[in-house]
DNA sequence: CACCCACATGTAAGCGCTTACATTACCAAG
DNA sequence: CTTGGTAATGTAAGCGCTTACATGTGGGTG
């Protein structure tokens, strides 16, 4: 088998462990041995094989060492995409703890792709563990990849049968900012955003109903809009068009809350003396706008950071946690809900 | 071979392409040529192989193809981080064009790791080629890795040699935004941000330069600061303080631009009648503001697609150009800097 | 001084794919 | 009925690593 290997090292990609090894005048076992320092090498044997290694700019290849330990050393990371801070701030906490872990992380964004189960039958060729976020349309394929024995955890969203879940708190939260809404008076608040476009939003529309339930008062039915700034301004001219009437507004996400807020204002209404406006999520937006967001501050970065972490238990071979782990969220109030507070 | 290959296929990770295969009562060859599908197979043959496959929840092992391709068919992404969404567009621009070249992207991120170098040197382990945000801290390994001939593309860096750069135009529009300032009749324009934390800051400044040279001005020296949100406060209650006489302030970044302003306005002071502000990049919360934020759009989605299409060409053997690329950018007017736009 | 044991290193068998080349089956032409 | 060509499939040689096992080398012991 070495004849093949004994190709000019000037090569492009040249350098492979046989070429090291004869360079340092050692068998290719004492190269790998060196470069894994796993077992004991001699001193000066190993300044011998750094040396060629150094010479030679040797790059081992990974799929050569995948394929012999049998682990990709790599976490898949399925998003919807990154605009906003909360996937990027999700992804953060994800990559690093998976950088601790000694893992690569493989990223795919499903809003540019076209076939998306291809790309994650793709993805799970060459990772040994995926995680997906919740609102991802793959459900069907997430259970075909598990058929497939790879470890699987979706984030925000239901615990299905042997695939894990992470989240946040949403329920308890939302009953608590809905509350808040109600206590300042307000007797006529909407949800903005669909209950149905994801379980973390149907939890805070359920922790709208629940605070009004806590009152002895009615909820309203939610108002079935899309998470996105074109769909809260749409709405909020909807609303100055007279087809809404309330004094509260519970959005769904701040993209939303901000973009209402912001066409709401333009349009001469007080905020929040006509109408209170709170979101979800905290971004960064959401403590430079007048008056300031109160809004719900989610661990993103702990939950990713949860993800890389249940992967790389369950590929060390941990049963999968029947239960889902929920992170605790915080209230953020500051002025939009009707508090005076300093921002 | 064949002997070690004939394990239950039921166990986990289990299929292979041998237990396929047998259960088709086909070649692994025919396997393979199914599931590439280059090669012609005959529809009856093709139609096995497909249920076998589906049966035993086949997942190809991607290192093994890796092996015998000798290609990763994967690019690497090296990023200082994510907060904020110019590296987040970035990523998503990336990840898109990659998608389409069939590529997978492994990212790193250099906030999060202690060993950078390391993880340079284990990313090049798995991807065919490295595009690198130019202001990651790494370019004596950058150049490690061109001598371990893996193509490199630096993103809003500066060409080195052999390393091709992609870049969006900033010393122009830089020129063209001082111009506006000055034109506005400010006369104590203070450029913040520090030009040596990589060249695009610093063709700004160049820029900023530039049109005080146009107009016969002299241009102040830069008031050297990170481009992080807590850095614009503190400079901004230095300011506050008396420490600066300035009647504008061009930002190196919007994030900076933004806490300024928001500390500024809290401290009683108008924008842009006491002092204009502007930044750069354009992010959502620019258009959210009072007065609205002037400042300069970047391609920043095109950029980051720029980059994987180089990659891919530079893999193909497409030799490695030696002038960078750079995308136009577009002055974004609001009302901070002195006009009366709409927003 | 023979013997046993660490210790350092080498040998070689896979890991699961792709693909060049060989083989087989079948049919048309001579 | 041979011959040659083509289409479909099989055979087996790698791809570059890791690692179990084998081998060799020097001391301590008894």
């Amino acid at each position: 088998m070495a004849k093949q290997h004994q190709a000019s090292p000037e090569a492009r990609q040249g350098a492979t462990i046989y070429s090291v090894a004869e360079h340092a005048g050692v068998s290719i076992a004492t190269v790998s041995r060196v470069l894994q320092g796993v077992t004991v090498v001699s001193e000066p044997t190993r300044q011998k094989v750094l040396a060629a290694v150094e010479e030679l700019g040797y790059v081992a290849l990974g799929a050569a060492r995948s394929l012999a330990v049998r682990h990709h050393e790599a976490h898949g990371l399925v998003l919807p995409e990154l605009s906003g801070p909360y996937y990027a701030e999700l992804l953060m906490g994800f990559e690093a703890r998976a950088a601790e872990l000694a893992q690569s992380v493989v990223l795919v964004l499903t809003d540019s792709r076209t076939d998306l189960a291809a790309a994650v039958r793709q993805l799970a060729t060459r990772v040994d563990a995926i995680a997906v976020f919740g609102s991802a349309p793959i459900s069907a394929d997430v259970v075909r990849l598990l058929r497939a024995k790879k470890p699987v955890v979706v984030i925000a969203g239901e615990p299905q049968d042997g695939v894990e879940a992470v989240s946040a708190e949403n329920l308890e939260s939302a009953r608590e900012l809905a509350g808040h809404l109600l206590d300042h008076g307000k007797r006529r608040a909407l949800f903005v955003g669909d209950p149905d476009s994801g379980p973390d939003i149907h939890n805070r529309y359920a922790g709208y109903v629940a605070a009004h339930r806590d009152r002895g008062l009615d909820a309203a039915e939610p108002v079935r809009v899309a998470l996105r700034e074109a769909e809260g301004t749409a709405f909020a001219q909807r609303m100055l068009a007279g087809a809404y009437e309330a004094d509260a507004l519970m959005c769904a996400n701040d993209e939303l809350a901000l973009s209402i807020m912001a066409t709401l204002q333009d349009a001469g209404r007080d905020v929040p003396g006509d109408v209170a406006v709170v979101g979800w999520d905290d971004v960064m937006t959401a403590r430079y706008v007048r008056p300031g967001l109160t809004t719900v501050r989610q661990p993103v970065h702990e939950l990713g950071a949860l993800a890389a972490d249940r992967l790389h238990e369950l590929v060390s071979g941990e049963p999968p946690r029947s239960r889902a782990q929920t992170l605790p969220t915080q209230l953020v109030v500051r002025s939009s809900c009707g508090c005076r507070a300093a921002t």
